[in-house]
DNA sequence: CTAGACATGAGGTACGTTCCTCATTTACCT
DNA sequence: AGGTAAATGAGGAACGTACCTCATGTCTAG
């Protein structure tokens, strides 16, 4: 009646508790056709191994890095209290933990941190930062050491890393431009910012974003890209011009960070709830804006899901398991007033 | 450097293991001051208890029973892969589960059913079923016997049922409304149709989309709802009177379940992907029709995790132990061609 | 026919926890 | 002080799996 044991597989294939071992564990020294008896058995039964008691037999350890940019990143500290949260969660069982603080734009000290972790005293590295031929150089030396490592939220595709954990910002793009068109019915100007054209994620998604206007909006007309450099006083003057030299703008499109000072300068200028506005990332004040109407959506990623995949995945590349690539798929969220949850 | 275990606390608080087993299983027979001391030892070494090798020696099993609709609904059938997809995973060690497939729209039945449950060999039954007077009583009697239960998807508010693990169709009727007048332009006709408006998910969706409507567009004219009792003749009627006699309309709100037929009737009338359609549940028809913009929008819930939090939850139930609200609550999710995944 | 390689069996220990028994110590009451 | 109940210690078995050693069985090439 309840859940069949190796012993189980070993009499129902009648080998022994040894020989099941060996297959399970795709250990050496068995014959092809007794390996397929074992399986066969474990078909049968329909066995699970119980991976509570492999764990505990394995003594099996997993240490961890994430490397995150510092400072007071609204989309950083979700990151690193989600992080917080799964450790507390059977996900994160024989799991250690740390993490590293690197300023997102210095890529030399980014270098540097990752040419100091003890590659001896880890498995694995999760890493989010911007792509560089350093930080290339640096990673490429975290797989020689023989680590895990995966790209996490940003992607790095012409490094070395293992996998990337995040979500497709050419689509993410694309999913803003649908939504913008149809908002908008099809006319009128859309203004495009962000705070660096430098990052990936930002050219990605202005690419999907493009993609999408030409073919389904024909009609609109999108503005180029405008960049802010993180600079409020830029962010207002953008804006100021807007309203001042552009009435036939209706909609705005904000692609990277830097969500607060946005919203303050639109209503600084009179125009939030009026303009048509769409932003990455839910945060406080994202989530704020969208009950304020403020703001008409929110493309977002479940940082939840984020972090717990990352925890999977470079397990999984440790054990150098196979991944289950629809779990791991992070999803592309659409949030408007109403679905705030 | 390793984690600490029992032995280490029975050594740090200078007591036997025997002891500390006691304190940190809360047994009797233990005095307040030794207790301190083990706390005070477990605090300082930051002992975790390894839930795996806790799990392994408790020989801990959940039987849980899932009651879901019978007949060929692909909503129904995504429920039944990812309970099957979640079995096969972590979520699910020690649980052995079971489903029983009950006809919908027959109360009689599924009152036969819930009472043929054998309660001394169960702990937990997660129900998806229409609320009728019966159904109520049949919890009430599984709850004397002791079991967890939780209404899957449809909420059983009046029943005594433990939780409710699904959207709030009040909300997620709001988010179709929010979508509907932003993509209507805030103008023109909406035609509201369900399978039935029996189901307490199709009213609290009407009453959600008819809130919006009247606050945030007011200029639109929400029709009143059309039931097509899951009959395709009766739905190409439906949509031929609007083709015909409704030039006004420009929206269609399918809030129940009968995707198909409808997707069937509008392909038929020449007016799929010329009508904003909105819709609710992820399944292969939808995703299709999405793809081919015959839908605008759909609104679904993960099936994952439904069934995921399910099994977290009848487990906690099964223990006593409090549950992480924010973790089961099930999002709103809204897909468009775009984010398809 | 036999050496040697390979395949398999038998049995043990370990992982960290739970839960059990039985013996011993300690504290308290009269 | 003696008796009794409560507190604690000591030790072991079990859970399901991993991994180890050593013995034995089986096949094949020369």
């Amino acid at each position: 009646m309840s859940k069949p044991t190796v012993h189980d597989i070993a009499k129902e294939a009648g080998v022994s508790l040894a020989t099941v071992d060996r297959v399970l564990n795709a250990r050496p020294g068995v014959r092809e056709k007794t390996i397929a008896k074992v399986n066969a058995a474990v078909e049968r039964l329909g066995y699970v191994r119980d991976t509570y008691a492999a764990n505990l037999a394995r003594q099996r350890q997993y240490r961890f890095v994430f490397v995150l940019p510092e400072g007071p990143s609204q989309f950083t500290e979700t990151l690193k209290a989600a992080l917080k949260e799964a450790y507390a969660s059977q996900i994160a069982d024989r799991v250690v933990l740390r993490t590293v603080s690197v300023p997102a734009n210095d890529p030399h000290a980014i270098v540097r941190s990752l040419r100091s972790l003890d590659t001896d005293r880890l498995d694995g590295v999760a890493i989010m930062a911007p792509e560089t031929p350093q930080v290339r150089d640096a990673i490429a030396r975290l797989k020689e050491a023989g680590l895990a490592v995966v790209a996490l939220a940003t992607d790095l595709p012409n490094s070395k890393r293992d996998y990337f954990i995040g979500i497709n910002n050419l689509s993410a793009g694309r999913t803003a431009a649908l939504l913008m068109g149809r908002f908008a019915g099809g006319r009128g100007e859309v203004l495009v910012v962000t705070n660096s054209m430098r990052s990936r994620d930002s050219l990605e998604r202005r690419l999907g974003f493009d993609e999408v206007m030409k073919s389904d909006f024909p009609e609109m007309v999108v503005l180029p890209s405008i960049e802010t450099y993180d600079d409020p006083a830029r962010m207002e003057s953008v804006i100021a011009d807007v309203v001042e030299n552009r009435p036939g703008v209706v909609g705005l499109y904000s692609m990277g960070l830097g969500n607060a000072p946005l919203l303050d300068a639109l209503r600084d200028a009179g125009r939030a709830g009026d303009l048509i506005v769409i932003a990455h990332e839910l945060t406080p004040k994202t989530r704020e804006a969208l009950q304020q109407n403020e703001l008409a959506a929110v493309i977002t990623q479940n940082v939840g899901h984020l972090v717990r995949s990352a925890l999977r995945v470079l397990r999984a590349f440790c054990d150098s398991q196979s991944i289950f690539e629809a779990q791991e798929r992070i999803r592309i969220e659409i949030v408007l007033r109403e679905n705030l949850y």
